[in-house]
RNA sequence: CGGGGAGUAGCGCAGCCUGGUUAGCGCGCCUGCCUUGGGAGCAGGAGGUCGUCGGUUCAAAUCCGAUCUCCCCGACCA
């Protein structure tokens, strides 16, 4: 679009400066803003309501697959961090301590939590004892606080909201049937309500979880052609239980150590859907998280108020009334064509507008805002029409964004070809690998690229060799420049 | 944490190099009139410790030092 054909001015033209306008977006939409302290911000009233319905959607499923939500401390003594090395050392370089309580030094620093295996861990020692006690399934809403060196709003940010499943079993099999029943879990729920696609699959050795056996992960490419981790599942093994000693007498009077896993999902989802949706006009929310679904515009022309006002009235009602998130502007402070580019800009997925001219065709014109479709629609039946107009929308922006991130997925076999699509057009790059960290680093290196994820599911047959050594493969893998 | 850029009204910027009346402009905001089918028009008005602290000077937005914050590109991460 060039610039002085675009509804929405002030912001950057994502194609002219995709950080800048994703900054932007943010700003203009007042979704965040920045706090004072560096690497902070606030989260404001509009974006907030998207995070809490993804919250609702979300929790929804974690407790019909049997988790119950509870809240543990914020903050982890510094022994119990200490417990497991690889975890510490993972997360030492950006955890936030507290060392005074008042003006007294406290004897033993408090972390804040990064996250919460330790805590939890401690917790989970004392409460179980028998077979009888396992699973234990729980969740917990919260902040965690990560002392990164470059923050981005809801992509990096020093503290951040997420929930954290975390949950204990009797055995390894179910523990890892636990970890992939979340990812799947995750990838459902993203693409359902996010409308956003998602690669399943599983960390290397280098990029799994500080502690963890094994990380899983969901990937989604964002529309400047670089990855991001949308959720993670790690199954933890016995490495927290055996330094936390939780253990139980199994159904055989062995005592075991329990097999753990950890899961989350954080406010960078709505940096994901910001990414993955928008265009130069703004954000462009799925119906099923946006906190307004249809905004009804009255045309204020002539007598409106006794003409149109009513009706419109009465469609908000009605709406209201079916359980759709609907408002309506009658505010005379601002023209129709205003709100028309102040709510694409807050990505309000459809836009219903009724003037005098459709009072005498017993028609509105609906306006999506993900294709910007203007259709006059009968007022007959219209709370119907505009159900299944939402429920359209959302299957779009979810055809949208698959059909660009298959656009954007290339199958290579020569690393040469690997570093001129990483160059020119990003996007994931599928190729061969043999497994070492050695090729792994080396790409990372010279690329930048690395590898997202090994896919659950099987995308080429046969065999091949690696894309960097030459040696025999043993994975296809996704690999990308990620955020 | 390394390299680069930037902080002047709510937002976007000019002024700074070459120190000197009352620090400007566009948008936004307030009041009134008039308008309203894609961010209307006219008139009047409010709003600033020039990021912060310190230094040089008769005099600092401007020169010097320190510090905080933001943006971009890398190394690290949800």
């Amino acid at each position: 679009m060039k610039r002085e054909e675009r509804l929405v001015t002030q912001i950057t033209p994502k194609s002219e400066d995709f950080s800048r306008w994703y900054v932007d977006v943010i700003r203009r939409a007042e979704l965040a803003d920045y706090a004072p302290m560096k690497g902070m911000m606030v989260i404001r009233p509009y974006g907030y309501a998207i995070w809490e319905n993804i919250q609702a959607h979300l929790d929804r499923r974690i407790k019909a697959t049997g988790h119950v939500n509870a809240y543990f401390p914020l903050f982890i003594p510094e022994s119990f961090l200490r417990k497991e090395m690889d975890h510490l050392k993972g997360f030492a370089p950006e955890v936030a301590w507290v060392t005074h309580g008042g003006q007294e030094e406290l004897e033993e620093r408090l972390a804040v939590r990064p996250t919460s295996e330790a805590i939890i861990g401690a917790m989970y020692a004392k409460w179980i004892q028998s077979w009888r006690d396992l699973p234990v399934l729980i969740n917990q809403w919260a902040n965690v606080v990560r002392w990164e060196k470059v923050t981005r709003p809801f992509l990096r940010t020093t503290e951040f909201l997420w929930q954290e499943g975390h949950t204990a079993h009797e055995t390894e099999e179910e523990a890892r049937e636990e970890t992939l029943k979340i990812l799947r879990l995750y990838q459902e729920f993203i693409e359902t309500e996010l409308a956003i696609p998602v690669i399943a699959g599983k960390k290397t050795s280098k990029e799994k979880f500080a502690g963890a056996l094994e990380t899983y992960s969901v990937e989604a490419l964002m529309s400047d052609g670089r990855a991001l981790q949308m959720g993670t599942s790690h199954h933890l093994g016995q490495h927290f239980s055996r330094v936390f000693n939780i253990r139980f007498e199994d159904r055989n009077q062995n005592l075991q150590y329990v097999w753990q896993t950890s899961w989350g999902v954080s406010t960078r989802l709505i940096g994901a859907v910001i990414m993955s949706h928008g265009d130069d006009s703004g954000l462009k929310l799925p119906p099923r998280i946006a906190p307004i679904q249809v905004i009804i515009v009255p045309i204020s022309i002539g007598n409106w108020k006794e003409k149109v006002l009513p009706v419109a009235l009465d469609l908000e009602k009605k709406l209201a009334a079916a359980g759709i998130r609907v408002k309506l502007d009658a505010r005379e402070e601002y023209t129709p064509g205003w709100k028309f580019a102040e709510y694409e800009l807050r990505g309000v997925p459809l836009r219903v507008e009724v003037g005098p001219r459709d009072i005498k065709e017993n028609q509105v014109i609906l306006v999506r805002r993900d294709n910007g479709e203007k259709l006059a629609t009968s007022q007959d039946n219209l709370v119907e029409r505009i159900i299944d107009c939402l429920e359209a929308i959302q299957k779009n922006l979810f055809t949208l964004a698959l059909n660009f991130q298959k656009e954007n997925t290339h199958d290579v076999d020569s690393y040469e070809d690997f570093k001129k699509i990483i160059e020119e057009r990003r996007g994931f790059i599928r190729a061969w690998w043999c497994g070492e960290v050695s090729c792994e680093e080396a790409i990372k290196e010279e690329t930048s690229a690395t590898i997202r994820v090994i896919p659950l599911e099987k995308i080429r047959e046969g065999e091949g060799c690696c894309l960097y050594c030459k040696k025999k493969a043993t994975d296809y893998v996704y690999f990308a420049r990620a955020y």
